[in-house]
DNA sequence: GGTAGTTTTCGAACGCGTTCCGAAATTAGC
DNA sequence: GCTAATTTCGGAACGCGTTCGAAAACTACC
């Protein structure tokens, strides 16, 4: 976090940056490995560059901007699997992997609703998926919808599950496990029919399961 | 806002409150209404009801919670459809409801994952879901594993589709738009043939049409 | 009436994201 | 060299959610 020396003629005008974007985000990701991402603030990333704090917002729009960047940095580690030929199972194998990522970076839920994905490094996941419905038969509107349909999926899946790991975490009690025990079966028979089993079937991972589900469902009503 | 005379022997011992959980989700409610819940703070609250803004603290656990409950009390509002005898169109009734009510709470999304729900007045729709689920020959696991995928997909509409409002509420520009004009062809052949369509397609309400593919797809591979 | 126990209130303080605006440090033109 | 333009820096301040702890207001019992 050294100030190297500068050469003398800068070609633009106006007081020289003492950091940059590369920087910043370089600092903030050692802060959010080293500490978590709950202790990643603007005023300690700051501090860490030896710097103002309103010095970073000349780099970066605000937080979300940051945490936006800082999610592409770490697409771009993704190592890219070997898509399978067949249309289907690539989609699944694109969402899977873009899932997966994701579910790896449990500080990425944060920002997970701000971009349709996490940068240009990511496309190629994106591809697999669009590329996959339409090699399926799917005209290029339907691809699209299968595709939003699978981040909707796959985004409110992060969320939920991240969520209520926090409260478990917290130890606050889950909402849900309370008010299942006692239902009124009459207005509600199938719900009280699955009573305690909720919390069990709840905590298990469904995610290929909906996935697939929902791929299939898709393709079944393609044109042609 | 004023203090009423109080009975004399209040049945329990300690420091009368000054204020109830139900005023503050009343005022709670107010306030949304005329500033927007952009503008509810706990400190506003706290004005609001003439009150200082530690005392509230021990009667809603922290800001998350009072919107949790201040969304249960607007889902007891949910006006409760007919809903079909048909399983499958049972399926779809209750979860373009659950998506629709919640579309039209603008407020909600902020609170979104932190519960299944919205709270007991409302399970009248999961009861909808996972019994349409059951007598479509679903076991009660597929049944559960069905409602979740709904709800995720639910929850991840909403939250996309609001980030990106707001997004263009503050005019910044949204991120897609300016990678999908110039993509390598070679490498993302698909993405490139849709180009400049990626935003008008994406802009289009496709929820019914995911959700009904979600269904269908579930349905297709259930027990029996 | 006094004292103990209980519950609620609330001011003070912390760290946070963000905005404002004047100061500082550089280049370009004279 | 001087001045103007330009760009970045960073201190001060605002409102926010949240925590802490001491004081207040009540009941119950002696």
């Amino acid at each position: 976090m050294e100030a190297m020396p500068r050469p003398v003629t800068n070609s633009r005008p106006g007081r020289p940056a003492v950091t940059s974007r590369e920087q910043i985000l370089t600092a903030a990701r050692l802060l959010v490995e080293r500490d978590g991402v709950q202790k990643l603030s603007l005023r300690r990333l700051a501090a860490e560059l030896d710097v103002g704090v309103t010095t970073l917002y000349h780099h970066v729009r605000d937080k979300e901007d940051l945490l936006i960047q800082l999610l592409g940095h770490y697409a771009e580690q993704i190592e890219r699997p070997e898509l399978p030929s067949t249309p289907r199972d690539r989609i699944l194998a694109a969402a899977t992997t873009m899932h997966d990522s994701l579910a790896a970076m449990p500080w990425a839920v944060e920002v997970l609703t701000a971009d349709d994905l996490l940068g240009e490094s990511a496309l190629w996941m994106v591809e697999g998926i669009v590329g996959g419905a339409v090699d399926a038969g799917c005209s290029p509107e339907q691809a699209v919808v299968l595709y939003r349909g699978i981040w909707y999926y796959t985004v409110g899946e992060l969320l939920v599950r991240a969520h209520s790991a926090r409260r478990r975490e917290d130890e606050r009690p889950v909402y849900r496990d309370n008010v299942f025990s006692g239902l009124d079966a009459s207005r509600l028979p199938h719900l009280a029919a699955i009573g305690d089993r909720w919390a069990e079937l709840t905590a298990k991972d469904t995610y290929v399961e909906g996935l697939r589900a929902f791929v299939d469902g898709s393709l079944a009503d393609r044109s042609r």
